[in-house]
DNA sequence: GGCTGGCACTCGTACGCACCGAGTGCCAGA
DNA sequence: TCTGGCACTCGGTGCGTACGAGTGCCAGCC
């Protein structure tokens, strides 16, 4: 086990780092930290420290700098979550507050995180699944063509165009209407298969193919709309990244653009609390060298889907946590209001 | 004015920088085309098209580069825009084939162009303003809160929700929807304003003011969304700008940030024909050092939208106005059909 | 008059080399 | 167990030199 002035040595390595971008040796350590030893203790801390595998030298006769071990265990035991300052927090406020829809919403959250982090922010869109409907409407365009809306409480809307194998009565359209509104309205996405299952039966034999189909389209947007969508923003932050960046921005813009990838990462991390995700515990190779801080939000206490920042491992962890913590809850009130 | 061999040699030069990336110098000009005259000519003629600002010399004892100017005389005279190969061809359009709504068009659209390109994609989402209506839902959510969804015919869909002063009776609401569609389906969205404007007057003065806010709202969909959203893909290969491109790329990942910006490039673009944007000629600063090629597309002969290409002034302009030209045309096929 | 070969010149880049200094590991002593 | 001292390592920097691509200019040729 570390000693207790070892992790403190460690957790000033951290915070050195992620402050100079620079390898940091034993005597300015003890300059700017007051550890109460000398440069040669601090030095022999740092063997043990290298042999545990928790920093590194880049070279022989260079400083050490975390490595991804050192950078989880600073996260897990060495650092807390930094509040935001009341400034910061009433700007959240301010600025989600002029949202107008959820679309609105997502984009100024977005935004917002990309710049308290300074660094790529990612958003998802509430998810379907856990969801409740609201409304469903049918539109009969054409003669046997109609239209499909759906409407859920997070204020999200669906369409889909819909081909019937026969023409379609308006009397059949509003009966079907009403019954499929009695039937789902307020339910679970995932409890509308169920739900519907038996409503073609009550129907005539000749309408039975065109209700058959509406409810197919309905069940397939509901399984495809669970794939989420998401944005990011903040990307010229990247920039940011240090002075290796011309060779690692490259995979990361990649992975940026891979919304499947990014999906993936987002739903690594756990339903509740926050996730940290430091270099190569990150499955996607472009993303070796970055570190991903995701937490979940929704309108109650339950996540309807996550959020978080992409930046590099040397990040200022309490403080990106902090951020994305209070973003999120933030839009959670948001949802919930709306 | 500048003979025939002289522009000639700029041709060739912008050609060898474009593949090579490096000054080139008049040995190195003669040897790779075929110009019938020796490196010594080959340098007068460069003194020339130096003084005339066609070229420049990064350094004394270096090769000539293109200026914006030669870059701009190379687009207007001396190339063609180069049409794809049909395995290319056939590629576009088996990809867009298989997209199954307007999202899924634009979403296409823009990676098949980062793709094809090898650069910078952004697609303009088809404007309101020249769309016209394919229908007008109105839905009673609650007593007093109604859901307009409008449909367009490049499949767009919007919806806007919308708190009434008072209830609205099924009646009231079957009739104010009939009579919106029939007044302004087929219509252009320029048109509805004046076709609505005295449906109020035609209902009981108890529902006049819930008709007259979901007119209000209607028309203030039509103006908001005149403010046009698009996507852009490709980012990553921004990392092939060039050896400089560390300070080159922050400016240019920000401008494609800020959506207003990219809205006002593309605007700038003439409606019909292929716009070229080089260098300078584009009013924001952070694209200074890149090239835009922009082309409106559309589903009839008029364009709905536009979209084009951002990368480094040094590209290959045939090639890449070949591919945004026949993107756009495919893209126009495919909105046609829907 | 325009093209060509020759020639001196420029200047950025690569290379070798010495120096500096931050940082280390190790060890003897408190 | 901590500390001060000391020799050592090695990357970064600055300087001088050599190299070579490329130029501009000029005299001569077609």
């Amino acid at each position: 086990m570390l000693s207790e002035r070892r992790l403190e040595v460690l957790r000033a390595i951290v915070q050195d780092y992620v402050g100079t971008e620079e390898p940091v040796g034993s005597k300015a350590l003890t300059e700017r930290h007051q550890l109460g030893v000398s440069p040669a203790t601090v030095r022999n801390d740092m063997a043990v420290l290298e042999e545990e595998g928790f920093i590194a030298q880049p070279h022989t006769s260079a400083g050490r700098i975390p490595t991804d071990k050192g950078y989880r265990l600073f996260v897990d035991r060495l650092a807390g979550v930094k509040p935001l300052s009341s400034p910061e927090r009433r700007a959240i406020q301010n600025f989600l507050d002029g949202a107008v829809d959820l679309d609105d919403v997502v984009g100024r959250t977005v935004r917002l995180l990309a710049q308290l982090t300074r660094q790529v922010a990612v958003v998802q869109y509430p998810s379907l699944t856990r969801s409740t409907v609201r409304h469903v409407e049918l539109l009969s365009l054409a003669p046997a063509r109609l239209m499909l809306v759906l409407i859920t409480d997070t204020g999200r809307v669906e369409q889909r165009m819909i081909d019937c194998p026969a023409p379609f009565g308006e009397a059949s359209l509003a009966d079907l209407r009403a019954r499929l509104n009695s039937r789902i309205v307020g339910c679970r996405f995932a409890d509308v298969p169920r739900l519907v299952r038996e409503l073609p039966e009550s129907f005539d034999s000749e309408d039975r193919g065109t209700v058959s189909t509406v409810l197919s389209t309905l069940l397939e947007t509901l399984v495809e709309e669970t794939e989420e969508r998401l944005i990011i923003g903040g990307t010229s932050n990247l920039t940011r990244f240090g002075h290796d960046f011309p060779v690692m921005i490259r995979p990361v813009l990649e992975a940026l653009e891979e919304q499947v990838v990014l999906l993936k990462l987002l739903g690594e991390a756990t339903d509740s609390g926050m996730t940290v995700r430091i270099g190569h515990e990150n499955a996607h190779e472009g993303l070796n060298s970055t570190s991903v801080v995701a937490v979940g939000y929704g309108s109650g206490d339950e996540a309807v889907a996550k959020l978080g920042v992409v930046g590099p491992t040397r990040m200022d962890y309490p403080g990106t946590m902090g951020a994305v913590r209070a973003v999120a809850r933030y839009v959670g009130q948001i949802l919930a209001e709306s």
